[in-house]
DNA sequence: CGCACAATTATGCAAGCGTATAATTCCGGT
DNA sequence: ACCGGAATTATACGCTTGCATAATTGTGCG
């Protein structure tokens, strides 16, 4: 009667670490890194948390796994999207721009993700590696489509710029995760990119008029 | 020889919940959320865990007002800066920039602060609503700062220029108090006030000389 | 001075946590 | 066919947590 043993299927290592980091990731997203439980991801998982001790030497190790299965696979994303882009460099910065300011990429769990991992990073100096070389890699990234565009700018120069382009595609990114409903569809991918051609001192190309005219005294007629 | 009781004095209610507010806020700051216990807040606050639940309903009950009064300092700190300031439009700005992203604004127990109510946030309506308002609070001293300047502006491009603003403070306060030894002593605040001076279309400081033309339309004398 | 009552401490409890270990069952090699 | 070991499940333990309640003690008021 009481005795009725679970079955299961036996699958190779790697599939199954991918499972338990992908159930771990699922949790932490929706409900939230105290909702992650040892118990709670093996269930998602489909498996019993005896199995968690068994591919991974501690929950911690689990976590930080499925850390960097996560910045893997948004740098992956972030990627592929440049790829399909066109080359014309100007057109490229700002298929990057957008894309991120868009859905998929702009969306609430992935800033659950964040900010929960954000926790972990301030605590853990592994995890805090993970962090800045992914950090580095978008504003190299970000760097190295600026510094394609025409004229010349110094390194120094070419730094700044992109820290400045960073910080404001990640603070759109953020407000427009964390608090989704204070803005229109195509709202912050359209301010993203007029604020970066501002800061690279680019005409903004859309609405002529209203834009920001950088540097010359006299303008229009 | 083990009955020592524990001796105490009597404090007024608003008092007990203040240490009890600022312990938990402290904890929550230096070891994450997990750390912040019924026990330690107590602890922390020099009191025992059972005071808690006697000017608190839960344990929910005390970080909401934690949060709350996290907020409200954030907000009379950020005032007081701008109250100090010089009268010129210009120069209000740029000195509510650099305040945002220097010390002690810029520092690493607030963004450790920030992710963790940013967690609880998702989750509990009434956090939100408390987010939402500082969030806008903050953007709209932004936008006043920014219809101050000379020029005229269309109140969707002051929302805009708002946000834009916004976001790039944020991103760079964010980032710098994330990872502080990524980023020289004043590189942010430099980089923050171009990036706005851009995006405003003001030209930068740096290379004065010409005042701001912000708009392209018909404006001065 | 002492008394009543709120403020505070002390103790207890059930639930959930991560971890350790024992018991089973699947499955490939022979 | 079956067997040995690895994969998986099951159970248990010690600890911590938030919350409840009982026991005390400080203190304003007569």
């Amino acid at each position: 009667m009481a005795g009725e043993r679970r079955k299961f299927r036996r699958e190779g290592e790697e599939r199954r670490r991918d499972q338990l980091v992908a159930a771990a990731l699922e949790i932490i997203a929706e409900k939230g890194p105290d909702a992650a439980t040892v118990r709670t991801i093996a269930e998602r998982a489909g498996v019993t948390q005896g199995l968690i001790r068994h591919y991974f030497t501690s929950k911690g190790d689990l976590t930080r796994a499925a850390y960097q299965s996560h910045m893997q696979r948004m740098n992956e994303v972030s990627f592929a999207a440049l790829d399909s882009a066109p080359q014309e460099p100007l057109a490229r910065l700002e298929a990057f721009v957008s894309t991120t300011l868009s859905p998929p990429a702009l969306n609430g769990t992935a800033v659950g993700l964040w900010s929960a991992f954000l926790q972990m990073i301030r605590r853990d100096p592994e995890m805090m590696v993970v962090h800045e070389a992914n950090y580095l890699a978008f504003r190299d990234r970000l760097e190295g489509l600026i510094a394609a565009l025409p004229g010349q700018r110094s390194p120094a120069e070419l730094r700044a710029l992109a820290i400045a382009c960073t910080a404001v595609i990640d603070g759109l990114w953020l407000e427009g995760s964390a608090y989704p409903e204070g803005f229109d569809a195509n709202e912050l991918a359209a301010i993203g990119w007029r604020a970066v051609s501002a800061i690279l001192g680019i005409d903004t190309p859309a609405r002529a008029g209203t834009g920001p005219r950088p540097t010359t005294k006299e303008t229009l007629p």
